[in-house]
DNA sequence: CATATTTGTTAGTCTAATCTAACTTATTAT
DNA sequence: ATAATAAGTTAGATTAGACTAACAAATATG
């Protein structure tokens, strides 16, 4: 008899809430640049206490999201692991959309699409998808992943990691903050540009950097860390 | 010393959350098409309890929203109005960037905007606006209230209204509810076609219209009081 | 190894947004 | 004018998501 109510009852408390998912793509994302997601790590990307981080991922692992033992790290599941792996793609979709058909700069994006990526509608992102035609690849170089949730693995390098005299092609970035977008436009570097180590320095390890229009620039080991290439 | 946070404080507890701003837009709504907003109107239209629309009204009468005596109707301040306004504003602009720009249906936007009109960039609504050419009417022919909250006032007729013989365009509709988009679309009747009013039968009030097609169709009384029309 | 530090957990509190049950006030109909 | 009905309110409970204070477990350090 109330068997329809029951399943939309079922439904409704499988789907994440905003805050929920952004916690499953925090962890998500952890998860793909370190070994161990630790509940402090949780708590500083997503700016929140510990026991705050602590409760909720008791609550994911109720929904099967994710396995937790006390004491033990955060592991999503295989379930958890598309959720937020979509999640992700609805990010980067929606960022790849702001900067191609809005013309928005790609430092611009992050932050609307911060809050874009929980919008429900599935149509909504399949349409962005179709008009931008399929892309693979975000603003910033990192993957979009696909409607399974998964995603194309890139191997580039840390341009710290390359040596003089070699010629490579930024290719995305190792960490897509403000600051950094900013500084880079400032320098006229975004994806796709060409740049030939020149030199670099020994005592602080700056790179001295020629870029295509024969002007030279010079980047430090930070900068040069957050950079990835592909030598060419 | 605490100045800065306590004006960020109130700067944040003046936010509406997304269920108040639903709360704002669904007042500012009924008061444009009833004299009286009351409690019981407001729960309808939200899908809520009596008690949570009357607690949640309160709340909103806290923060300078609207003004509300006991067992009196709900009216909104000025603040109140143009918060509303600017919501509206949001949803309709960005029903008008999904149907120009993404290609969407005018029965399909609705539902998506109604979670995009929460996202609190400017930049990323003032964007859309420029892209459509700062449009004054979204997909269903309703008033986009300006960056000020204003609207222009339209003065269309119910095709109910109009006498046999008369030609008529459509320009908007009284509800843009999903089911009676689809039939119009069936019918082939969009915002700007040209309707005759060949014969108004009098058992039923029903319309037998013609189309520029010179096809001809029978409408429901129902339905004519739901299109909006000028006479040409 | 013992202690200090870091990490994680528990317990208890708070606010926002919702509900139901029970009651009161206002309106409508006889 | 009274009774019936509708509209609005109060009280009390619940859930999600956050916090702090206090404590416990694990890890690092001298
Ligand atoms: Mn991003
Ligand atoms: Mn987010
Ligand atoms: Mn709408
Ligand atoms: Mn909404």
């Amino acid at each position: 008899m109330f068997h329809h109510i029951y399943y939309i009852y079922i439904l409704i408390y499988n789907m994440p809430t905003q805050a929920k998912e952004n916690y499953l793509k925090a962890i998500y994302l952890l998860s793909r640049e370190s070994i161990d997601v630790s509940i402090t790590e949780l708590s500083k990307k997503m700016c929140v206490s510990k026991p705050t981080s602590n409760n909720m991922v008791k609550k994911m692992e109720e929904r099967g999201w994710l396995l937790y033992e006390k004491y033990k790290p955060i592991k999503l599941t295989t379930k958890g692991e598309k959720l937020g792996a979509l999640i992700v793609r609805k990010h980067r979709l929606t960022e790849m959309f702001l900067s191609k058909v809005m013309g928005f700069g790609w430092e611009e994006v992050h932050d609307i699409a911060e809050q874009v990526e929980h919008i429900s509608s599935i149509v909504f992102f399949d349409r962005m998808d179709k008009i931008l035609g399929f892309p693979t690849l975000d603003p910033h170089g990192s993957p979009i992943p696909n409607r399974e949730g998964e995603v194309l693995k890139v191997n580039y390098l840390k341009l710290g990691s390359i040596k003089e005299g070699q010629k490579v092609k930024l290719r995305g970035l190792e960490n897509s903050s403000k600051d950094l977008l900013l500084y880079l436009n400032k320098k006229r570097i975004k994806l796709g540009t060409v740049l030939l180590i020149r030199h670099i320095e020994t005592f602080d390890n700056s790179f001295e950097v020629l870029l295509e229009d024969n002007s030279t620039i010079v980047l430090t080991f930070d900068v040069c860390q957050s950079l990835l290439v592909e030598e060419i």
